[in-house]
DNA sequence: CGCATGCTTGATTTCCGTCAAGCATAGTGG
DNA sequence: CCACTATGCTTGACGGAAATCAAGCATGCG
């Protein structure tokens, strides 16, 4: 159940069988959420964290104007809301944006972890570490970077963020968003993420249509974001 | 030497005596930083964290064409690089914005931290967690603000942050930064941040000038921004 | 079949970037 | 003490990337 969750944790750290055994033991229960539900409300307190099991889930934030900004993309595997348990309340909302399953860890669980297992803790701390990593690299994204690079640099962080939880080959990968939420990621319309996209198509690098990203040509889609995945912190060290 | 960085401790969560003496013996050297210095290389090993005592750092990302892209600024009490405890090297530099002091603390220290302090640890966690926040709030700028909403937020953050280690009141602020400063923070070119800044000040809001901001209007400057404090997380609670 | 949702393309507008030049200030050195 | 220079601020003219507005098309579902 846990299996993509533990991946991308060993994909970064160790995890002894004794670990392992005390992440099991913290999950509760498991559920399920529709396309578009909310999952975690901001600003509201909470005593559990959730982890997503398989679909796809977003951070966003709201604006007066109707608008949105989804700060990050999550994956399965991906400890959604993890950083709740120092922070207490999130200050944004997490969103189904396809059908979800995912399950509960209360913070009471996870504060055992951190009373019992410090390396564990330091795994955990590393992962809300590496969401802030990826904020970072989005930052780069919004403030600097073309329409173009944009979405070269977000469809290549996600062949590898899914690749790691065997969700994504070398071909491409499913993706089941629309072009108004890739343009919500991108700080972007969904009319100029249309136009890009054939952009992109026509130039050979990639294809997104109908749930599906196809990857023509990786190394030229990586030049065209000016990708550098060091960022994601792929290797397994001590934490 | 460290009472800003208790400071902001104390600002979100409990810290204890003994706590206090075991940040206090972590510490080791302590040094001084030119203006335009680099603190942290990007993508090297690193072996301790750095403690910000006086001055203004930042993280930034650099593209191939020159442009850089400041992530977050930091300012006296901020644990600037906290996050290369678990992360090991960092995906961006640090850099002295202006002369700066700052405390060494070694990973080695740190561990032994984890390793003895649970709470302490998990008050460290929020930090970057918080850090984390500050990235949200700067995509969603960079994303979908005007530029007069940027410049609007990022000046009323600055007046929260550098209020609680004492180094602004209602009336404002020091920040020893240019113009092109703020421009990288922002996604914005000195000019249009110059022609910006014009129209805040035409209007009363705020004043920024010879390294001073001065906050006018702070409810008009924050409605500009439509900015909302809660995702600075300003209450102190058990982390 | 009818409707909703999302994709696609064209025409026009706008915010901000680029380029350029002048000005102010401070620090340097003859 | 006063050129001289560097750095940063200010303003104007122009250009461009992406937004907005609008309409037609494709797909899927009840």
């Amino acid at each position: 159940m846990i299996e993509r969750h533990l991946a991308k944790l060993r994909a970064r750290g160790q995890v002894s069988a004794e670990e392992e055994q005390a992440i099991r033991s913290a999950v509760s229960e498991t559920r399920e959420y529709a396309a578009d539900q909310i999952v975690v409300p901001a600003f509201q307190d909470q005593d559990h964290s959730t982890l997503l099991l398989d679909g796809f889930m977003c951070r966003f934030k709201d604006m007066r104007n109707g608008q949105r900004q989804i700060t990050e993309l999550h994956v399965p595997g991906d400890f959604v809301d993890l950083h709740s348990f120092t922070l207490k309340y999130l200050d944004h909302e997490i969103l189904a944006l396809t059908p979800c399953r995912a399950a509960f860890v209360p913070h009471q669980n996870l504060q055992r972890i951190t009373d019992d297992f410090p390396r564990l803790t330091r795994l955990y701390w590393f992962g809300t570490n590496l969401d802030g990593a990826i904020h970072r690299e989005w930052e780069v994204s919004l403030g600097r970077r073309s329409a173009r690079a944009r979405l070269a640099t977000l469809f290549s962080e996600l062949q590898i963020r899914l690749g790691i939880v065997g969700l994504a080959d070398d071909t491409g990968y499913d993706l089941p968003l629309t072009q108004s939420d890739v343009g919500e990621c991108l700080g972007l319309t969904n009319v100029h993420v249309n136009r890009t996209l054939r952009e992109l198509r026509e130039d050979g690098l990639m294809e997104f249509q109908s749930g599906r990203v196809t990857v023509l040509d990786r190394p030229g889609l990586w030049r065209a974001g000016e990708f550098d995945p060091r960022y994601l912190y792929l290797q397994q060290r001590t934490r």
